[in-house]
DNA sequence: ATTGACAGTTCTAAAACAGAACTATAAGGC
DNA sequence: GCCTTATAGTTCTGTTTTAGAACTGTCAAT
């Protein structure tokens, strides 16, 4: 299967994994999210090569999570900015984050803590239902197919 | 940089990449949450080539998110059941589906629906804090190094 | 004895990636 | 004017990963 058919694909999942399913894009947001915004700061600081990280903001811009937008003129510069669209990722790199502090650490702990603003307090993100409230596991919830399910009795 | 050397990163999102970061993990684990098992299953529902599921499978055994378990002898077949390590995956793929359901669908609208059995409704996963119960925001949150930050001004 | 189901393994060609060098534009120091 | 530095890429070559198809081994059923 091409990257390109899973962007095709009747899932959610398979459609965002077409985003942010490769090896980079998800630690090019993360540097995103932390307020890196330039070329060569992404580079620095991610290892990751010029040629590949190049390929990968121009896939995000294409996406529309990353703006490319001019910081000056002469010689023309260009940073990248999360849209809206890249924002909304923001609850993704934090369940990752999360799993990965509870599942992947090593005896030091955790490389980084939140603090949630308006509380004050550390804190660990929990996913709720947004009708009543209550937290949401895998064995809580029943799956229907929706109107963009795919005929054929298919996953999706 | 290579996938090994990923997980050796003092970055809780970097190890969890190293787990789910490619094309083809996150969608085996979507089999695996609608209760799919075995090889056949996957590997006709993904369409992903036997060679590769069958490392992926081992992966994802050798990190704990999945346990290879005999259903008969003779012959000897195995199937792949979530571990606890994998089913606390769910918000992670609750959250991907999410932001594809708002961003990447077409306009025959959602493949699928979720229903939380304990309210009975549809529902979408809002990301909460653990502290005080409000939605959590990029712009809301500060980050701080942990324990587990490494020493050199890098990100983390 | 033959077919089919299942869970893989092995092979070759194509695609993606790593690592390093190179290009283009301009500012600043001498 | 000439040299160095900064930034944002592009180009090149060799290695690794992936796709696609065919093949293996075990057993049950016909």
């Amino acid at each position: 299967m091409k990257w390109d058919a899973l962007e095709e694909e009747p899932c959610s999942l398979a459609r965002t994994v077409a985003v942010i399913g490769d090896r980079w894009s998800l630690l090019i947001l993360r540097e995103c999210f932390l307020r890196k915004r330039r070329f060569e700061a992404f580079q620095s600081s991610l290892g990751i090569t010029r040629h590949l990280l190049a390929e990968r903001l121009k896939k995000l811009v294409r996406f529309g999570v990353l703006r490319r937008i001019p910081y000056q003129q002469s010689p023309k510069r260009y940073e990248y900015i999360l849209t809206q669209k890249g924002l909304d990722l923001y609850p993704v790199i934090m369940s990752i984050v999360h799993w990965g502090n509870i599942h992947m650490v090593d005896s030091r702990g955790r490389p980084m803590l939140h603090e949630h603003k308006k509380c004050g307090k550390m804190f660990d993100p929990v996913m709720v239902c947004s009708e009543c409230g209550e937290p949401v596991t895998a064995k809580g919830v029943h799956v229907h197919p929706g109107p963009g399910a795919r005929q054929a009795p298919t996953a999706a």
